[in-house]
DNA sequence: CGCGACGTTGATTTGCCTCAACGATTGTGG
DNA sequence: CCACAATCGTTGAGGCAAATCAACGTCGCG
């Protein structure tokens, strides 16, 4: 049973190609056809099952993961036992601790798979080749940094000048298509409240929205 | 009276050299004799007085700064009238609205002097002239702006996961050197909580490390 | 079927804010 | 160099957004 779940993983690895992850990097930054077979030769596919660990908090980052197929998060848990979380990743997405990947420290963070998840990855020491392999990688890296942290600054802004309804509102305005597929918890989660604030918080719009259901 | 002023400042500048920017960029990824040359044509020094805007809500951020002398903030005013700063940029310190920067859109983020202070600046469009000359610093800035995410990814979990009181403490062991130049209502902006809370957090802190004085 | 995660609701608590007042410090124009 | 205004730090009283704790029904899954 183990190796029929085995074989039906790289079945569906197969049917799965290197092109959005090219053509990915080719909308940014056209490339060539040496930097095309770079991608294909140093990305991995993989696949991960609902509830897989990418990262576990304790371990080195060694991976960087861009999303084919499935849903991703990462998260901090804290003292108290609260889960955080600071990213998903969905389709087209990149995920990983970029501060334990280059330090080589242990990582104070988690990554793991919400759905069935598709990805393909690439090890530090074949990320640090292909920059000297092909330096329009450190642009397409630089842009890709520079485009996260004005996404990140973005959250933190909100995050200190809105109440917990405002963010909640704007996440759905957002990420329209992600909150169909995630629990409430998880969107509680990534907002910085409790599911039950948050629950709260959609039986107040919805009386506002349909005020007749007293 | 003007023109004294003026003349003053340019003295200043005269006396300051662009040594220190070409030690940075040397010390992250050393630079050859072209490169440096190049550094010191495209960036320009240039003096801020306490309390003058580099850059105001509504405008286009067409510069990027770095400190040689003195410290700058840059804060997001909210519909309350509230300032919550999203950093501080003292000596050997970057500081610009990124997605104003790159998209050329009107930035919602001020940037202003706390002290007199000198940096050097770029243009965008020198900038993009730079890496095209001189695709290293496609990857210095990468560095750079992979260093700056790691940085508000903490801040941002800091943020979510911990009391007001924790992130003073942390704020304290993080910027020993800069918490004796700021005054307490920019810790306050920068922290995310008012300045009154932060004198009651001071005081029970002074209290319990000397709890003699009732 | 039975167990465990999820979403909801109620009662209570709390961390931090708001508003207001006051002295101390800074800075500025006359 | 002084007078006055403005800003800053502190303290008190009261309020509110969101957390906590607990109970309960529902659903998906082994």
């Amino acid at each position: 049973m183990n190796s029929y779940i085995a074989l039906s993983m790289k079945d569906k690895i197969r049917q799965d190609s290197i092109e959005p992850l090219l053509d990915y990097f080719d909308r940014l930054i056209p490339l060539n056809k040496e930097e095309k077979e770079l991608v294909a030769a140093k990305f991995h596919a993989r696949l991960f099952r609902k509830r897989q660990y990418l990262l576990q908090e304790g371990n080195v980052c060694t991976q960087c993961y861009f999303v084919i197929r499935g849903c991703l998060r990462m998260y901090l848990i804290d003292d108290k036992g609260s889960t955080h979380i600071l990213q998903f990743a969905a389709e087209s997405h990149w995920i990983n601790d970029l501060g334990s990947f280059h330090s080589q420290h242990p990582s104070a963070l988690n990554i793991d798979a919400l759905e069935d998840t598709m990805v393909f990855q690439i090890s530090r020491d074949d990320l640090v080749a292909v920059y000297i392999k092909a330096p329009k990688f450190d642009r397409i890296f630089r842009v890709l940094s520079e485009n996260n942290f004005v996404g990140l600054q973005k959250r933190l802004l909100q995050y200190v000048s809105s109440s917990a309804e405002e963010r909640y509102q704007s996440f759905l305005e957002t990420y329209p298509d992600l909150v169909n597929r995630l629990s409430q918890t998880q969107v509680a989660a990534f907002l910085g409240i409790t599911p039950e604030f948050l629950s709260r918080l959609r039986n107040r719009r919805s009386k506002l929205s349909n005020p007749k259901k007293s």
